[in-house]
DNA sequence: GCATGATCATGC
DNA sequence: GCATGATCATGC
């Protein structure tokens, strides 16, 4: 694939995430030289990892922002021809081994979440992968609204975490962030401290944005 | 139909 | 095993 030194400037990267919009991944896979897959069936994160390359991320799978000098996270997200969002968005793992000792201001979360450059990616109902479009680029920081949902559904996912009770975490709490298993499946467990400070045993999970809340986000995109 | 829970690839 | 990148697919 050709390769794609990291962007000197946010401008830079926005520049350069402009050009994209409107092209196909067939168009994309061919300008760069890029084997796209048939489905993302066994590659899921594939688009991600396309565009993380085209913009020149650098990050890896470190836990910080994928262009850390400019200190902005990448996120593709699928989206209808009427811009719904089709997926929620993962954002981070959550630490179940020690966390007493997070907070909220210096959480990967917050850090991931100051700001994002969101990549829609546009999916017609049962059009193949190569026709997918990269739609207009969005520039995002929290407004304070925002920021106080996330924290209050943070806040409310790490007392869960300190006082043990990962029965009760589960996807159906958080307005906007919530929490589902992050795992290679649903046998894998990671030891705990359990709710009478026993050690036990829980599935792996994840924060995740639900739709409803990057669709919003996403209608930014009329007005900014 | 959609949200919740399950799952896939990769690097170290 | 855990972090990154996510979407799949079943149950309600």
């Amino acid at each position: 694939m050709t390769t794609v030194t990291p962007p000197q400037s946010i401008e830079q990267l926005l520049e350069r995430a402009e050009k994209l919009a409107g092209k196909s991944l067939a168009q994309l896979a061919e300008e760069f030289r890029a084997q796209l897959p048939d489905h993302l069936l066994l590659e899921k994160g594939w688009i991600g990892q396309f565009i993380e390359h085209l913009l020149g991320a650098t990050s890896g799978s470190l836990p910080q922002p994928d262009f850390p000098e400019l200190g902005v996270e990448l996120k593709t997200i699928p989206i209808n021809p009427l811009g719904k969002p089709l997926e929620s968005t993962f954002v981070s793992v959550v630490n179940l081994h020690q966390p007493a000792s997070e907070q909220w201001e210096t959480s990967i979360v917050k850090k991931k979440l100051e700001h994002v450059l969101w990549m829609p990616i546009i999916v017609h109902p049962n059009s193949p992968l190569n026709q997918r479009i990269i739609g207009m680029p969005l520039l995002w920081r929290p407004s304070a609204d925002e920021w106080q949902i996330l924290k209050n559904d943070w806040e409310e996912t790490m007392e869960k975490v300190c006082l043990g009770k990962f029965g009760q975490l589960n996807a159906r709490f958080g307005q906007a962030l919530q929490v589902r298993p992050k795992a290679a499946n649903s046998k894998v467990l990671t030891d705990v401290v359990g709710s009478d400070g026993e050690i036990t045993q829980t599935l792996p999970r994840g924060f995740y944005l639900r739709s409803s809340f990057t669709q919003k986000v996403l209608t930014q995109l009329s007005y900014s």
